[in-house]
DNA sequence: TCAATCAGGGTTGTATGATAACACGACAAG
DNA sequence: CTTGTCGTGTTATCATACAACCCTGATTGA
């Protein structure tokens, strides 16, 4: 039996528990934009960790424009707006409410891309979209490779805007959704559903085929009602998850045993 | 006298250089997904720095979800799409037509986000946009308050979605959009701009307010148009212009403003 | 008095070596 | 063929030392 373990695996680096938890400390606003974080060596001290891992977190916090530092004075909490990289933690990803505001952007996006790649696509998007909607047929529904050629099709959509930021946001935005589904894991499989979206598939990769811009964001949203009803979206926020609270038993070594249950 | 010396430097740290050269192997595909990197001690004598440098530059990757390491095995290339956070480097944000991709992306954000806004904003959200357009008013167009009022405008707005997600990724994209106006440099400032530009903001706020959704998008497309002539793209065809011209000296001096506001 | 200089401590950046934890194949024993 | 052990290689972590740099305050010179 294939044995799903969570892949919350999330860094048992001890780097990784201390950048999150000076992470966090900013994001509750205990560090304010422009204030001074303790030394290396402090933070070394209070998280009972060397100061090469506190480095490592540094290092890692710096990469994310959340803090910047020099050489000589210490480290500093920089302002919001510098984070030259968009980030969506863990944490917040589990809660219920999560997954229902980042599948509302997703929409968002791919209704509007849909629009777009009708009146851009060239002969190699179509090409594209079709290999992906043949490999979903081939496919089970809801196995891995289905997931990658669902996936797959949504990409080729968003590349046929001719815009490589499209693919890039929605394929992040679609993949912290796929997320949120398998953290919920409440989804039921039918050989109905995997036609019926077969079938949404197809009458948007026609529309986008034809030109036709309205009808593709038409079918792209009676696709996405679909997919939010079948994930159990519209009054089903069903978080049954018990929050994992299992994870800060005081850094060192207890990380140890996480092979949760 | 605090007087900004040019002192950025864009790091220095031997840990940046040593990850973003990884990271380019990767983005050029000399490391493909699965591979193994080198061990951290081959790797810090080919690049010359100690282990720990190398240490500090696969923590920063790993926390990009680009690669993937375990103890006593190695570290490995993990698949593009699991990468935890997006980012747009600077050498992608120099190119010409990233300008137009992103404004193209921003554009559709916001016209949404407008729509979205105006069926469920709270008094607050009201409040927050006004006093963001008083802090626009009282402030010379152009400079570093009014940016900040500007941005907090349209910041209101996406948190008026009730959405946490709008905001962050709206906020993302237009400070990439800015730091390409920055990095081109070419903007020219006017009286009849910012009125214009006020009257914009106005015509939005109206329509949130009114409730009227239709009205928003409309107001914020026009708003769009507008900022688009502003920084000199064109409504249509603009692509051809070559623009080879913004070399590191622009960058850097972009990366500084920015870092200034 | 005032200004420049310089010494000292504190902090980050980097290097180096050592140890523990873990993965994996080789190899012998059953 | 299976199992247990062991040795090797790798990452994860610790500890220490030094270099580069910033800031402050005392000293010195005019």
């Amino acid at each position: 039996m294939t044995l799903k373990l969570d892949k919350v695996n999330r860094g048992p680096h001890l780097s990784t528990l201390v950048a999150s938890s000076i992470s966090r400390e900013i994001a509750q606003g205990r560090l304010k934009p422009g204030d001074q974080l303790p030394t290396e060596q402090a933070l070394a001290t209070t998280f009972g960790v060397s100061r090469n891992v506190v480095r490592e977190a540094i290092a890692r916090l710096r990469s994310e424009g959340r803090i910047w530092s020099q050489q000589g004075r210490g480290a500093f909490v920089a302002d919001a707006t510098n984070a030259t990289v968009l980030t969506i933690d863990y944490e917040t990803l589990q809660r219920a409410d999560s997954f229902r505001n980042l599948f509302e952007l997703r929409g968002m996006l791919e209704v509007q891309i849909a629009a777009l790649a009708a009146t851009r696509r060239s002969d190699a998007d179509i090409v594209a979209m079709e290999q992906a909607l043949d490999g979903m047929r081939t496919a089970p529904y809801g196995s891995v490779a289905w997931l990658k050629n669902d996936l797959g099709f949504h990409r080729a959509v968003a590349e046929a805007t001719q815009n490589p930021y499209m693919g890039q946001f929605l394929v992040f935005v679609s993949e912290r959704v796929r997320e949120s589904i398998l953290a919920a894991g409440n989804q039921q499989k039918s050989d109905d559903m995997a036609r019926t979206t077969l079938g949404e598939h197809e009458r948007i990769l026609a529309a986008i085929k034809a030109g036709d811009a309205k009808g593709a964001s038409a079918a792209m949203t009676r696709h996405l009602a679909g997919a939010a009803s079948r994930v159990g979206l519209p009054g089903g926020n069903a978080a049954a998850k018990p929050a994992s609270s299992a994870r800060h038993s005081r850094l060192r070594k207890a990380v140890r045993g996480q092979a949760a249950g």
